[in-house]
DNA sequence: TAGTTTTAAGCAGTTACCTCA
DNA sequence: GATGAGGTAACTGCTTAAAAC
């Protein structure tokens, strides 16, 4: 599968973001209540957010991905009772096999059906998945409710053993049925019970097996989180070491100017702003002169708005009290820029894995 | 009401299997 | 055909929050 990184900014945050979120191609309805559902994802999100801010003195912005799997429209719909028996896998083994609902498997079936029904889980917004896939067949998931939980939570995490084997096999899912799950994770990161059930019969998985997918696939959007966080702090070492290298040159050149024209050094601080590399000395900030403009434009190394370059300087960074951008609080302040893409004034990256 | 135990869910780390170059 | 790398389904152990007592 292949995975779009779609670097941009939320609209709402002032804070810069990196916005992971999972798109796929796929021609699916969304049924009413997505968007309640969604509401509450973005909660979560919003306090997992807001946990990892607490934990942190840093005042970094939250890094978000966007992930987006770039798979082809599969032009997948939420399948019928009569589709529900999903393309076999290709690759050896069938894993839409309905699974055996005796055994461990139906007190899996049931322990969760149950579940549902008790769940008291603040993120309980079964109302909102898209289970039109109920109309599969008589094996309706509430009712299994009736039978009293407590399951044995062994058995839920039970290996395939239950399938009749003896070795745990590597079951492929479909590309189908991963695409399936991949909608479903777009609008819910997390399944309670219910959800789970319902995608796993109308998969014809079991619910493990979808419990177990979407674990995984938290870890990957986690993982590729991770990534981009990482080479997001790399060009911010990158960007700060080579400020930090300018501001020594830059210190060296005033240096000298003092040893060999110490008359300069005795000027008015407005003189200052003909300091080759800084444009914001100025003592006259009211009335920028026309001389510092010109500085500001001559100087290579004068730090650009990020509206004209999309670099690490920002309009933020210049409404600074000594008007000085510092390199740090422009890296984490401006909308604009962030250096994350293959260049260091780049576009909002969009790679691909 | 506070403290303890139980239960369920999620996560990190790992293993095992499969595919592909 | 053998092999190593990468992807991923599945497992294990741990933590944590909520419910039950």
């Amino acid at each position: 599968m292949e995975l779009g990184l779609s670097l941009g900014e939320t609209m709402a945050d002032a804070g810069r973001e990196l916005v992971l979120g999972l798109g796929i191609g796929v021609g699916v309805r969304r049924e009413e209540g997505a968007a309640e559902a969604e509401v509450e994802v973005r909660r979560r999100d919003y306090e997992a957010d807001a946990a990892v801010r607490r934990c942190g003195s840093s005042p970094e912005p939250t890094v978000r991905l966007t992930l987006l799997p770039m798979v082809p429209d599969l032009g997948l719909t939420w399948p019928s009772s009569e589709s529900r028996h999903l393309e076999a896998s290709t690759r050896g083994f069938d894993v839409n096999l309905a699974p055996s609902y005796g055994g461990c498997a139906a007190e899996e079936e049931q322990e969760d059906a149950a579940g549902a029904d008790l769940s008291s889980s603040p993120n309980n917004s079964a109302g909102s998945f898209p289970t039109d896939f109920s109309a599969h067949g008589g094996r309706g998931g509430a009712d299994a409710g009736t039978v009293a939980g407590g399951a044995d939570r062994s058995c839920s995490r039970a290996s395939d053993e239950d399938d009749g084997g003896s070795a745990r096999k590597k079951l492929r899912l479909s590309k189908d049925q991963s695409a399936f799950l991949e909608e479903s994770f777009k609008e819910h990161s997390t399944l309670n019970p219910k959800q789970k059930l319902a995608l796993a019969k109308q998969l014809n998985l079991r619910p493990r097996q979808v419990e177990v997918w979407f674990q995984n696939r938290r870890a990957r959007t986690k993982l590729k989180q991770t990534e981009v966080d990482c080479e997001y702090l790399k060009r911010c070492c990158e960007t700060l070491t080579e400020e930090n290298r300018r501001l020594q040159k830059e210190l060296a050149e005033l240096r000298a100017l003092k040893t060999v024209h110490p008359f300069y050094m005795h000027l008015p601080a407005t003189t200052l702003s003909m300091c080759p590399s800084c444009e914001r000395v100025a003592s006259n900030a009211t009335q920028p002169t026309a001389t510092t403009s010109a500085a500001a434009t001559a100087s290579p190394a004068a730090p650009r708005t990020a509206a004209s370059s999309g670099g690490i300087a920002s309009a933020a960074a210049a409404d600074a009290p000594d008007h000085r951008p510092s390199s740090f609080s422009a890296l984490f302040s401006s909308p604009r820029s962030f250096p994350l893409a293959a260049g260091p004034q780049a576009q909002p990256p969009s790679t691909s894995s």
